[in-house]
DNA sequence: ATGAAAGCGCTAACAA
DNA sequence: TTGTTAGCGCTTTCAT
């Protein structure tokens, strides 16, 4: 195990020639404290020779604070093949530590029980909650809120009699699906099909669809549930899902994606079966990752700027936790669809100026 | 703020009708003691109703333990565009919580000092450490491994003196970067070109362009700095390295890829320039990352595997984290080639027996 | 301007 | 078998 060297308040004290209250005055600039310029210098320079930290345990115990963010990412086994979630992580990672606080990584895994950050917060090993890919189901959270502990989930969520204490950062997924599909629905396509991203109990699983099936029906298409799929984050469930898609006759002339992995599959799915993209079947994928324009055709997508969404939630995490509540509860950012090849509107621009018909 | 509502070990006595004593023994179930079966029974219930979760401030103090690893990830930018992180962080993160740990995200952006680590050490935040991504230039960890403190690295490296006390995880990208290249001139090229994944100073990128080098060499075959170029883990620096390598004449009619990534970006830069793969230029990359069976052409690669590195990396922590070093110091795991079709094999066993020449 | 002392919630040696 | 008590290292009020 390790030597025991560590350093205390209290040598700190000895070799400065001062008292510990003095130590820790200085170390914490602490207003109130005249503290001569002198003293003040040899303090900070004996701290510095011995290299000393302040234990984190005893100043939590003392300040009732641990500086600490738990960062609570459900069904984390996805952190295996999707790429939106580590763009968020790195995110939340950098700007937390901005602003001072470390990240704690709870990852729940669909077996054990889905309140395990509760011990988290009744153990008081962090000072805030950040919570990624919220389900239906999770249940302990309201009560959390509304005992004002803080938190920030990504993607919106309101409980009754809780709306002017929830707080989050969403894009809106709804209108998002919507507009995607709409865009294919303006390419002519007719037979639309739809691969979600991830099981149906995960809210932006179901906005996404939503707004899918929205944009059918205001177009007068028939929204036709032999064309949904259910995918599960990975390339592998997207190849299936279009695998299936593909048996149909006629077989769709367009998909949207629920994300860019799904899409990757479904696109193998369609290369392999002898058709081409976007002539044959036009893709739409969600989410924008960094590979997306390196795909082939390179994909159009929905931009959701995960940097961003990050470094949002953690400032107002930050301003929770300090007693300063972010003047929104909700912070919505706008989702553009980014359009390249594999949708086809490019060809179509160069090709012809009618819609193409199939 | 949070409404002070924390329940202490003192309110769970009080209910049970017993000292705090008996609390902390029932609770930590510690050997010694002889409480009947009534007794504790009750402490249990108490404890259970008022949802009673030790303070872990309080704990870490006197037990000088804090159940927390940390996760030190350099150049945690890479989070944005790497899949082999993610993978093990996931893994990471599982094992842990299976061990009773939590983990503590570090991420170290360039900017700021590389030893930011230390802190979490000399705060007693932490009692263990796990390392990626290591640099050659990170330079506190030698001096933590000198005095015993629980350092698990992720890939080999070792420090004069301190062999008996440096435990990693690792492959041996040396050899795997050679066997690629291997696979490679055995199916007839001559002109293979390296992209690297990383800056020239991790140890992993160097291991992979040394195997690379060796390979040639053991061929006959002449190593050419032209026809190596720098990656920088994304999509985006593998395509703009394939398009420089590209503009050469004759043009390398192989790439052997620093990872899957890099892969990715380069083989977008092929299709790009009208050449197909892997007839005119096969493809070998690295990491075997989930969607490389679903790129065009399925990706042939090197397999990692990122999550049993993940989990052998904990359960080595964990051992050394309570008094029970493990046996090796080293624990290396085999790495072998997955093919696929973009390195050009299988389409040769398919049209003739003899080798390729280009 | 600096120091003494109390106490944060818990564990564990020692008493009873 | 259970309770009393002394710290763990730090912050912070109150004296000096």
């Amino acid at each position: 195990m390790m030597e025991k060297r560590r350093v205390t308040s209290q040598e700190v004290a000895k070799r400065a020639g001062v008292s510990r209250t003095t130590v820790s005055f200085v170390l914490n600039d602490v207003p109130g404290s005249n503290i001569s310029a002198e003293t003040r210098r040899r303090v900070l320079r004996a701290a510095e020779e011995l290299g000393y930290v302040p234990n984190a345990a005893a100043r939590s115990l003392v300040s009732g604070q641990t500086l600490t963010i738990g960062l609570i990412i459900s069904h984390a086994e996805h952190l295996q093949v999707d790429a939106f979630i580590p763009q968020l992580l790195y995110s939340i990672s950098y700007t937390s530590h901005q602003h001072g606080y470390r990240v704690l990584l709870e990852t729940v895994e669909d077996v054990s029980k889905p309140d395990a950050y509760l011990e988290l917060v009744r153990g008081q090993r962090i000072d805030g909650l950040m919570v990624l890919n919220m389900r239906s189901d999770d249940s302990q959270l309201p009560e959390l809120i509304r005992r004002n502990f803080p938190v920030v989930l990504l993607g919106f969520r309101e409980w009754p009699g809780l709306k002017s204490k929830t707080f989050s950062v969403e894009t809106d997924g709804t209108e998002a699906g919507s507009r995607a599909t709409t865009h294919l629905i303006a390419l002519g396509h007719t037979r639309i099909a739809h691969i979600t991203f991830s099981p149906e109990n995960y809210y932006a699983t179901q906005d996404r669809r939503r707004g899918y099936r929205k944009a059918l029906e205001a177009a007068g298409l028939n929204y036709d549930p032999a064309l949904v799929k259910l995918g599960n984050y990975s390339a592998a469930s997207g190849y299936e899902a279009m695998k299936e898609l593909l048996q149909r006759k006629p077989y769709p002339t367009a998909l949207f994606a629920g994300n860019d992995t799904i899409a990757l599959g479904a696109m193998a799915a369609i290369h392999q079966h002898g058709l081409r993209i976007p002539e044959d079947i036009a893709v739409v994928g969600y989410d924008d990752i960094p590979t997306a324009p390196y795909m082939v055709p390179p994909l159009t997508s929905v931009q959701v700027a995960p940097l961003q969404q990050g470094r949002i939630a953690v400032e107002m995490l930050s301003g929770l936790m300090s007693g300063k509540p972010p003047a929104q509860n909700h912070i919505r950012l706008e989702t553009p669809l980014v359009i390249r090849e594999s949708c086809g509107a490019k060809l179509e621009a160069k090709t012809a100026s009618k819609p193409l018909q199939r």
